[in-house]
DNA sequence: CAGAGTCGTTACGAAGTTGTAAAACTGTTG
DNA sequence: CAACAGTTTTACAACTTCGTAACGACTCTG
């Protein structure tokens, strides 16, 4: 079951979204403020906060940006006022996927939290992440300090064994039946050819490898 | 254009809102009682529907429980005066999407027409789009700068489901399971053929594709 | 510190992969 | 059943990647 975050000043509204978030089958969390409703957020890393814009206190925007500063991409809903002069650059700026305007219907708020839900679900991008270097599994791209490395097949494979793998010695027969499989049967000096090529393209200095080291006469070992 | 349906039983206040309407632009339906409003609703399938709170005989309550129970999901603004306790629980849980109070400005309740009907348009036709290109998977329509394209069945296919999974390395099998399907077994450069359409009808430089991306070794990544 | 084993690096031909056009095939429609 | 649009396969050039040999550098051991 899904947790739901509501931070809303206006207790009877919140009542109301709790309500209607039980009957469609989330498990509410209700936070009548800014403060506590980003503390929430936090402790119980939900599946969907929906969070008021204006609130006394911490007020949705700050709540918005408190919690992708912490580098949750939690999906976020902003429910906001009529009145409110909100644009969508402002929203999409402190990291909001979506936003409602008060008063809206019970069914076009659920529609947004499954379409959000929707969205982002699929976007589970899986990365995997050691010192300067991200690994994102589902776009299976390489990333240092943010810049797209390319990697070739066989240097990808071997270093998400790596990743799978961390800080373990390998001998080469391991790497080669785990990454190359056993249908192939190539030399045990390839191993070594293309970790060569992980350490050029990942080592800040390849002649004094922190990352993938070797382990003499053994393999190689990966501390992240 | 669009049908609006108006349902009250102060001759009065309906006459005034058909004339608005109609001034607006809206076909106006006028129904002063909420049966026969209810069964306009069925026969018209209006683009929105005006319902009085209080009425005799069937309330607005009671149409709009009755609409929704039809599966229809038009939207739908409640009238109430301004004595009536109203509270928004009752109209989230009964499916109406917003509401007006009495007596109300023409400019008002217009806004709220045109708000809701924006926000509940968006939600049906179901537009995905990148860069330049729009998908309109209702009526399975591909456009680029809003000139449409001729797409054939197994393009578009692939096309949805690159939408689908957007920024995933998707490998030519898990395509072809998707796209083809368990029952055909193509071969796999059937999807290159593809693929290959798709650059040249989508991208600006086919040659240097920007959105449909190969993943060497694998297959392809859509980039939206 | 000498010698044996092991590793890092480079370069290159072989093998594999992809883009593209054209041919072959399939199914539909008048 | 001919024409036709759509689909799949084939073929091949262009390109990418791979595995390995070669060799110098390094590491360990006695």
């Amino acid at each position: 079951m899904q947790t739901v975050l509501v931070i809303d000043d206006d207790g009877n509204l919140r009542d109301t979204i709790g309500l209607m978030l039980e009957k469609e089958g989330f498990r509410p969390v209700l936070a009548a403020d800014g403060k506590t409703g980003f503390e929430q957020a936090l402790a119980l890393k939900p599946a969907l906060i929906l969070v008021d814009l204006r609130m006394p206190g911490l007020t949705g925007v700050e709540v918005c940006k408190q919690v992708r500063a912490q580098g949750m991409k939690t999906p976020l809903i902003v429910l906001s006022a009529i009145g409110d002069e909100m644009d969508k650059v402002l929203l999409l700026e402190i990291g909001a996927d979506d936003y409602v305007v008060k008063p809206f219907g019970a069914r076009e708020l659920l529609a947004r939290i499954h379409a959000l839900l929707r969205r982002t679900s699929s976007e589970d991008t899986k990365v995997v992440a050691f010192a300067d270097v991200e690994v994102d599994l589902t776009r299976r791209v390489v990333a240092k300090r943010g810049e797209e490395l390319k990697f070739t097949r066989a240097e990808y494979n071997l270093l998400t064994y790596f990743l799978q793998n961390p800080d373990r010695a390998l001998t080469r027969d391991m790497i080669l039946n785990s990454v190359w499989g056993y249908e192939s049967f190539p030399n045990t000096r390839t191993v070594d050819a293309h970790v060569v090529r992980l350490r050029q393209k990942l080592e800040p200095d390849s002649g004094a490898p922190r990352h993938f080291l070797t382990v003499h006469g053994v393999g190689y070992r990966f501390l992240p």
